[in-house]
DNA sequence: GACGAGATTTAGTCATAGCTAATTCCGGAG
DNA sequence: CTCCGGAATTAGCTATGACTAAATCTCGTC
């Protein structure tokens, strides 16, 4: 595998975490999550099957091969550690990770990948909760419930919050909701209404969507 | 001053150090530093003069504008400041850094170099002995003499030495001719001969060009 | 003061990756 | 089964930064 420009180490992560969602990877869903215009995606689709890493169907839209998944993974796991090393080794917040292991993970040498990863101890999750593709890319899937799973008056505590939204992690944080941190299920109002849950700091209500956005265990 | 593509970052940092030695900054010499052909240094230096940052004079070379030497000690900043990170937190070795702080010097934010700086309490000079300019981007020049100014007999401890060439360094770190190390002058043999000197790992004998590339104090 | 070697620049291409405008395709509604 | 709207693609450009081949300048030598 000859040496993959930034741009498509790109690509080939924001392809992957589509198909992890949905399955069908389409030109403008690619294109908004790179927030490039839908020619751009296009063209850089055609290159990306040219190089082997994905399958492209005209007007069908793309999906990773083998190699292209690999490659997917690798940044993955760069991006990952980073967050990890940041947050535990250099003490950065929580909301502001995201963006620093963007800017460095194209350019961590597998040698310095290696050394950060044996100075962590072999992390298998990144401070948002994901998971951490191991030397060999394998990835545990943690099949997750949300916090909305909780029954009233039970207690669990967090696994995973979104990563990437730095105003909403600054939010969750205010509220004491952070991977780790103990919860308390106080109550889901019925017909879509909010969910009220007590952390350290409290009681709040968030709404539903928010709720089934974070895994509990 | 608006963001400087990685090129010309690249750029700015081998003219400074040029200039550094040589006040005359050459077409030819900046394109063997770069390793890039004639024409492609001369387009950049086109570029650099559009943007500020050199001024060049058709066939006499270029000199960096108060502007474009800010530019090149950012990146001086970040690359040494990340050498000194990469030793003292990660065990990389001499000769290894380099590299490594040449690849991640374009990807550090203000903000992660303000925290690393902090870690590190601040340091004053890289591992290869280099000064770090500082915040405010202000070089100390330490005005130094060479392992060739030990009289024979006396002692003194090496302050820098030259990095970028990590065969020089492997060796050098084999003699045990590293930074901080003390090192007796043993013989400087006339005719422009060896000059050999005593470290904790016995005599050794090295080239009077070799010797003169060494600080010491 | 002219000459020639070597340094430098100009001219013309290429690859990457982005853009807008215009066209074409696909799938659902009628 | 046709038509239409939105998605996708094609066509044509732009900027960055590299290259080779060809032309030109500079400077030391005679």
């Amino acid at each position: 595998m000859p040496d993959l420009t930034v741009a498509v180490q790109d690509y080939l992560k924001a392809i992957y975490v589509l198909e992890t969602s949905d399955e069908r990877v389409t030109t403008s869903a690619l294109a908004q999550r790179m927030a490039v215009s839908a020619p751009s995606a296009t063209a850089m689709t055609k290159r990306l099957d040219e190089l082997g890493l994905v399958k492209r169907v005209p007007h069908r839209g793309v999906a990773l091969t083998d190699t292209g998944r690999l490659g997917a993974l690798e940044v993955l796991r760069h991006h990952r550690l980073l967050e990890r090393y940041l947050v535990d080794r250099l003490g950065l917040a929580l909301d502001e990770v995201h963006a620093e292991a963007e800017l460095l993970e194209h350019a961590l040498s597998e040698e310095l990948e290696a050394k950060i990863d044996a100075e962590l101890g072999f992390p298998t999750h990144d401070p948002h909760g994901d998971p951490i593709p191991d030397r060999e890319l394998r990835l545990v899937h943690d099949v997750s419930r949300t916090l909305l799973d909780l029954e009233p008056g039970s207690s669990g505590s967090i696994a995973r919050v979104p990563d990437g939204d730095s105003e909403l992690l600054r939010y969750l944080g205010e509220l004491g909701l952070v991977p780790e941190a103990e919860v308390e299920m106080v109550a889901q109002a019925p017909f879509g209404g909010p969910v009220t849950v007590r952390t350290s700091s409290g009681e709040h209500a968030i709404s539903r969507e928010l709720a089934d956005r974070i895994a509990a265990a």
